[in-house]
DNA sequence: AATGAATGAGCTTTCATTCAT
DNA sequence: GATGAATGAAAGCTCATTCAT
């Protein structure tokens, strides 16, 4: 519930209060969904008058395409993007953990799935998934030149899984996935990885 | 829209009236979610009276509960249930293969995460999904002795993999994984639930 | 809430399911006004079907029609008619008293204030209350030559003071009223009819 | 259906609006109760949108207490306080005559009567008639000591007549009670408060 | 005579949105 | 740039009533 007004909505300042509606608004995208998202709410978040979301964002649904298109473009965590299946591996393990992102309450992958009802945003949430897809194919090597429609659909069940977790977590709290720890994620994940995208040992 | 009114809204008869009112409401749940699915639609879906989903179920909540009570629990679809881990996956394959479930819309699993907001459905929701996992267990073998925490985990895995298809495959629709057939998905599955679960040869 | 299933309802007697369904509607007509007694609590206190209401007084209004007809026309409780002006005080602190009306729940005079909407039925429940102004005067001796104007007035005014007891006791409960006996009742009623009916001792 | 919007719905007035509904809403709950009375009519008597009340008043419910707490706590009518048994018969006569309290259409005393089903609104209304009753004895003098049970009961009786007399009005409108004037009002009501609560010649 | 399935209308409540200031 | 008053539409729910059987 607490997200963005951790130094006080600053007044007079456009951009700040921008900002904090938009970090209040993918707050509650994130863990509520659309619909149980309210603009009342996330204006008395930060603090302001629910107008303002007009002035900024329009309406509901442009305050949504603002909060997808800040949703972070992950792999690799502000840190390198990683190299290989291991890096890749470990990578997944750590942002799949029980409480990382802390400033979301979720995984912000969840965003991507969230559903405003409008066609148009389909593409930019389709967009975003192909985008991990494909760096995921990048990072697990392989090169350009193998990566036919199979090795594709390899990648997409990974990203596959990665929602899925996330998606359980946050909607049904299964443990011991719900609490499960990086160090705990590693071991089963370094073998998915190398199961969907070693390359093949034999002419498969 | 189009769901459930196959052969037309029969006319004074309880039980297929309810019936089918069930039906058009756990389709409309699995692809809406709860918010999305008005009872008005329910009702105009089935051709009857909103006021009959209070006789038969009650509430919304009521309607929901009995949607999720009746949501197939899974694993073998029908006929009989795996025994090891190349039928699990293959029982998979077939499962999250695009196309099934067609009297659904989408992969029915997909109700088990809609949320009504009640605290009290949440605990039959997390039982089915545990249910499930469950039965990965007992199909993957290894008796239960062994089911210690990691195979529980790594079972839990499993089930957010289906979980994640279901869900992309709904919500994004990315290609190629949203028509991915039985035949395309045998092969990755098949390698997931060895890595995932098959006995380690040496002393782990 | 139970007033009429006492030796149950019996089946195929027209007659009798009529009277049950009768008292049972002057029971809640009488304690929870007309908006508030619903069709279905009348039918289930009797344990019959809806529809029979319908069937014997075509709908909710005829039911409170019947109802208000069947309202005891007092005064007197079901011994003889008080003759003087201390008789009259005497049944008026009997019925006045709290638990009189066992079988009502309340006392029964509060049936012909309440309010259907029904223009028509208002002539009905003035004709009943003037009935019992009536009543009144005759007991309070004095002969109909002196029935002037101001005697009904006084009349009407003790009325209203029976009326208001029976208002006050069942909305607000106010303590020492709600619980007065008719022992209680007896001196401040009688000096209230003496000060209200007797015969001026001057020529006033 | 005409009671409040005497100078027409003021715009941008919050204060006013505020007002104006308050006032619609207690004409309306005083005349009709409180199930007759629908938000959609209140809105429109005051000229604005419905939604308006939820803003002020947040609920019905809170509507009606609002409309409760800002009834007259009567005796004396904006006039000083009567001080002896005669200022309280004429005080209540002029109280209780016909086309008194023209802005709320009926006696503001029915509002107390009015019944929401909230258990905690009836205690506001409990203690309005029982300081009713405390202004009664402190009226008909008497001093704090001699306020022993009787004494109680027979102000109560008085609260009673009064009620008595705002709801036959409303509820059957029995002539010439309905009509009558404070001046026909004034001899019965002074000698039943004289009966009631003069002090007892002898050793009563 | 009696039942139960089905309907239509109305109510409160909740939001996103728009309009003045 | 910002506020708060006011609107319109839609949702869940309730009830009296009607229709077949």
């Amino acid at each position: 519930m607490v997200t963005s007004e951790s130094d006080g909505p600053r007044r007079r300042d456009a951009a700040a209060t921008r900002q904090a509606l938009l970090e209040a608004a993918s707050s509650r995208f994130t863990r509520l969904g659309y619909d149980r998202t309210t603009l009342r709410d996330v204006a008395a978040d930060v603090g302001v008058n629910l107008a303002l979301i007009k002035r900024y964002f329009d309406s509901k649904e442009g305050l949504f395409k603002a909060a997808l298109a800040s949703t972070p473009r992950f792999l690799g965590r502000n840190e390198e993007f990683p190299h290989d299946r291991a890096g890749l591996a470990e990578a997944l393990s750590h942002q799949l953990s029980a409480g990382a992102w802390p400033e979301f309450g979720e995984h912000p992958v969840l965003m991507l799935l969230r559903d405003s009802g409008d066609e148009r945003v389909d593409t930019l949430r389709r967009k975003a998934l192909a985008e991990f897809t494909r760096q995921i194919l990048e990072a697990s090597g392989g090169g350009p030149a193998v990566e036919d429609d199979e090795r594709l659909l390899r990648a997409e069940l990974l990203v596959a899984l990665g929602v899925g977790v996330a998606v359980v977590r946050s909607a049904v709290g299964l443990q011991p996935l719900r609490d499960a720890t990086a160090g705990q994620l590693a071991a089963p994940l370094r073998e998915i990885v190398d199961a969907l995208l070693a390359p093949p040992a034999d002419g498969r």
